[in-house]
DNA sequence: CGTATCGGACACAAAATTGCGTCAAAACTG
DNA sequence: CAGTTTTGACGCAATTTTGTGTCCGATACG
């Protein structure tokens, strides 16, 4: 949905996910071209240019965080590190390497999706090459994604911590509906039946904040079934 | 403090504030060179390359927004615009013209501080250039500036709003001390006699989340009759 | 048109966060 | 070492944020 033509490179030796991230990738805008090992990986990068490199730590020969460090030594492309869950020691380790950015798996493709922009939404672009947006406009509302702030004209609207999340989560993906199971997920909380209920009310409030008519609401859209959807203009 | 070597251009028409500025800069580690105009800057940068520009929007003759437009249509050096509190118009334009961020006027110094090295922070490296660190080391804590996000081994310390916004401000200028009057600033409260009083109770509560021994802080240390510093290791 | 399901509204309760006041402890001063 | 000032500890209260339950309206579907 997002519409800009980024260059992805895909690392990972895990054949089904490769195919499947390739495939929601492709989906929302993005060329992609994919690798199953570093070795792999060097002989496409010597050929070929991209906007941002998606690298599994987790790989049999060569790992990620050793990829990125050789990476690093002759190029700036962004790096995305795709972690273990509980392996701060690979975060840090990647970093320190040289990735920009990490995500824990196991993780939705939403999650993905807002990191990829996230890090390309920071890449100073020349008129040639258009990056992500870094402000949506819902009408009289300005959301600065990076900072997470609200602008209604020149006051600050004031959003509590979960307001924030769920705005992040739909900054990154507008235009799609999100399942409020999505959402409870996203929101760190533990997943329940009535957990569910709550993001109704969150979503309520967020209305009150943004919306001109709350009771119809036109930026932040239900759709019925399938959860929530920003609509920006 | 931060001891890089990163170069900046400042341009600004007020003699004053540039200099004020480029002696800020300077102190905490910057090469800085300054221009008093759009024109200045022009003739500065065809002969030199920045790692940041830090441009004032409100300036006679050209502006900074159209500065920013023209400098983007062959560079993708990153720029800071600083603009006037309330105008968010100029935030705007001036992030659609390409600016990487922005600091409302009038800022305290180490706001500036805070968001040159966010910038900095988030240009991916080659070993040549070392850019500014991305995760602070307290004994068995990392902090991840950017997410604001606090581990311990593999546990996320969870941190309210308010101790967000404080370790990010100590994570702009470690080593370096802060006065409460400047954290109740920067924490956005209306500063008040007794409001200073707060930022204490709030310091105490962050000890007992990052330090090992509280009653004998190592990393968020007092500095008497200049408030408090964060020390990493 | 009746029924089932889903989402919205709203009040209330629970929980978390934050600020203040008091007193104690520690650090500087002379 | 006594006095003064600055900072820490901690309980309490105010406020804010968040979740739950209930009822009602809307929509889908036969």
């Amino acid at each position: 949905m997002t519409g800009n033509d980024a260059h992805l490179l895909i690392v990972d030796d895990d054949e089904r996910i490769r195919g499947l991230l390739q495939k929601f990738l492709i989906r929302n805008g993005f060329l992609v071209t994919s690798a199953r090992d570093a070795a792999h990986a060097r002989r496409i990068l010597s050929g070929l240019d991209f906007d941002l490199i998606v690298l599994d730590v987790m790989m049999p020969g060569e790992d990620g965080v050793s990829l990125t460090r050789s990476i690093r030594e002759t190029s700036v492309t962004p790096i995305l590190l795709l972690t273990a869950k509980a392996e701060t020691e690979d975060r840090i380790a990647g970093l320190e390497a040289g990735a920009d950015d990490y995500l824990p798996k196991p993780f939705e493709p939403k999650e993905l999706l807002l990191r990829i922009n996230a890090i390309l939404r920071r890449v100073p672009d020349t008129v040639a090459q258009q990056s992500a947006p870094k402000l949506l406009t819902l009408g009289p509302i300005r959301y600065d994604i990076e900072r997470g702030e609200m602008w209604r004209g020149d006051d600050l609207v004031r959003l509590t911590a979960t307001e924030s999340q769920l705005m992040k989560i739909f900054a990154a993906c507008p235009g799609e509906a999100v399942s409020r199971a999505s959402l409870v997920e996203d929101l760190g909380r533990d997943r329940s039946q009535s957990q569910e209920r709550a993001v109704d009310v969150q979503i309520t409030r967020l209305r009150r904040k943004i919306e001109d008519d709350p009771k119809q609401p036109r930026y932040l859209q239900t759709v019925r079934g399938a959860g929530y959807m920003l609509a920006p203009d």
